[in-house]
DNA sequence: AGAATGACAATGC
DNA sequence: GGCATTGCCATTC
């Protein structure tokens, strides 16, 4: 496995419970910028069951990156709502429970 | 090599 | 907020 992609493992890892973080974010905080694609494709990759906050990961808006109605799209929500974030059709409301620049600041130390 | 694809994102209308 | 465009990266055909 490249060094990357564990370092994109590690950033999914570093969700703090009842939060989120949007695909370029993880990226980001990686250190690959713009490669929020490749996080997208790691995620698919990862097996069910893996221990891995893989669903605190949604798109830039707010959304969960799948079909609606599909068997990860349910176990996204079902986890989520047991951290305690508000998932309303499919949706999150970043406004309270996505990481912003502050936020990750406080808890992940950036300058 | 070239084109298409995908759990994406930023920008402009 | 929706829709189209453009940029991105890795994989697969």
């Amino acid at each position: 496995m490249k060094e990357e992609y564990q370092r994109v493992f590690d950033a999914i890892a570093g969700i703090p419970p009842g939060r989120v973080a949007s695909y370029g974010a993880i990226a980001a905080r990686a250190g690959l910028p713009g490669r929020a694609r490749l996080v997208g494709r790691l995620l698919g990759e990862v097996p069910d069951g893996m221990q891995l906050p893989w669903f605190r990961v949604l798109r830039s808006s707010g959304e969960i990156a799948m079909p609606a109605g599909s068997r990860g799209f349910r176990e996204q929500c079902r986890l989520l709502r047991a951290e305690g974030v508000e998932v309303e059709n499919g949706r999150v409301p970043l406004s309270r429970f996505g990481l912003d620049a502050d936020v990750d600041r406080e808890l992940w130390g950036l300058p």
